[in-house]
DNA sequence: AAGTGGTCTAGACCACCCC
DNA sequence: GGGTGGTCTAGACCACTTA
């Protein structure tokens, strides 16, 4: 095995990959130890400090997991092929789970931002605001209802885009915009008609109602959006972090 | 300003806080760009290699953003004072919030584990488990039911304790024990009868049920928890990143 | 004492932004 | 072309674990 062919791709994104692809074909299997970082580097024939930028990612992944004194061990348990918090589309969600991820329209319009709306974006009230909102299906089972709002000019000419087959955030990619993180609250609130309508649910169901915004790199607010889902049929998943508590190696391996 | 005191602080996190409290006083401000990598280097004494460690670590607080040929900027809007994805116990968040937090237990004892128990937390059926349940509350009000699932050998003598006053988070603390992440799932349910009369809810109203696997630095399982918040009484925060979309700077600033 | 991860350095070259 | 961030290197020393 080595790296350092001719790919545009940064050296430790490739031992990320490398390492990765190893874990998934099996040749490191949960709980095993990985060579000393020295010996990695000569075998990847790239710096110590390369190597480490690569693992210290993996790390964060939740793929691998370090020991002071001891050496460097492939993470165990299920948490192993769960993705960790990506902020992932619902078409991406969907092609992962193997499942045909679809869409109703139910607005697609221009109209100027409330008080309320401007507030969440740092935007002037009045300001022209693209609103879309979706009911998505899996498999034509209905999920959630999805309603986003976006500056105007962020995204030109999005009132002609088909979005019950196109994916917005294709098209925002496309338009230029680069999503770095969503802050999301999560509640659990009662079905109301319009929802239960659109849900297919009775009326005073649960639903999960997560409300995100989503930022770029600059943390300058991109949009909003309120996704409302069937409490039956989906679950979210993340991970909370422990914020350091100087870990101090004590037992384990 | 220069750090290098004789502190066993590593330089690069000497470097995070010095950048933390320069924005905490105001010296720098949101929006600002920061002098240059190479001049901050010899400002703080350190090398470039250690101040992008610093720097790095930033961005993932959120306090910084970083863009190409331009330079380093203070993160602008409210965002700034946000706390990212921490794992909180209950009582820490009650007291972020100015609130008193305290607790009814309704079950505080070993007894083995069952098979999905034991699958959960990696370990043979029938290890004696210390299950302890508890309603929270928020200035007496009640807010949800946690169910956790300790194995015993983990935390000898935890019977004893009172958990009505106690904070589980401390004694696990005291017990070596080292949180390092907890995964979690999310969903909207229908509370039942159990639920329902211990929330002083109606059955059938939503709850936001949250089950998670908390591990320690070494990947190990140390304890699952069911936690089930009254739908109109509590909210989750949390954040998704958007993995590497291999940003390419366009606009900003 | 040997092995292994954690921190740190000085210097190099590339890619991007702006004049 | 000059300024700035992004990547990479080779080598050093320290801290922790294990025996």
């Amino acid at each position: 095995m080595s790296i350092r062919s001719d790919y545009p791709e940064p050296l430790w994104i490739q031992a990320v990959n490398l390492i990765n692809s190893e874990i998934a074909s099996g040749v490191l299997k949960p709980g095993m130890r990985l060579p000393p970082e020295r010996e990695l580097c000569q075998q990847l024939n790239i710096s110590r400090v390369t190597l480490r930028k690569a693992l210290t990612k993996l790390v964060e992944d939740g793929v691998l997991s370090a020991s002071h004194g001891r050496g460097w061990y492939v993470a165990t348990g299920a948490a192993n092929k769960e993705w960790p918090n990506s902020l992932e589309s619902f078409s991406e969600t969907a092609e992962r789970m193997g499942l045909t991820a679809s869409s109703e329209v139910l607005r697609s319009e221009v109209a100027p931002a409330s008080l309320d709306e401007a507030e969440e974006l740092s935007i002037a009230p009045g300001t022209p605001l693209f609103h879309l909102e979706r009911v998505r299906l899996l498999n034509n089972v209905p999920i959630a209802i999805d309603l986003t709002r976006i500056p105007a000019e962020l995204v030109p000419g999005f009132t002609e885009v088909n979005f019950a087959t196109d994916s917005l955030y294709e098209k925002l990619a496309e338009a230029g915009l680069e999503l770095l993180r969503a802050d999301s609250t999560i509640e659990a609130r009662e079905a109301d008609e319009y929802v239960a309508k659109h849900l297919v649910l009775e009326v005073g169901k649960p639903v999960l109602v997560m409300k995100q915004l989503v930022v770029d790199n600059t943390d300058k607010p991109l949009f909003t959006s309120t996704i409302q889902y069937s409490g039956d049929r989906y679950r979210l998943r993340t991970f909370f972090s422990r914020s350091n508590a100087l870990s101090r190696t004590r037992r384990g391996h």
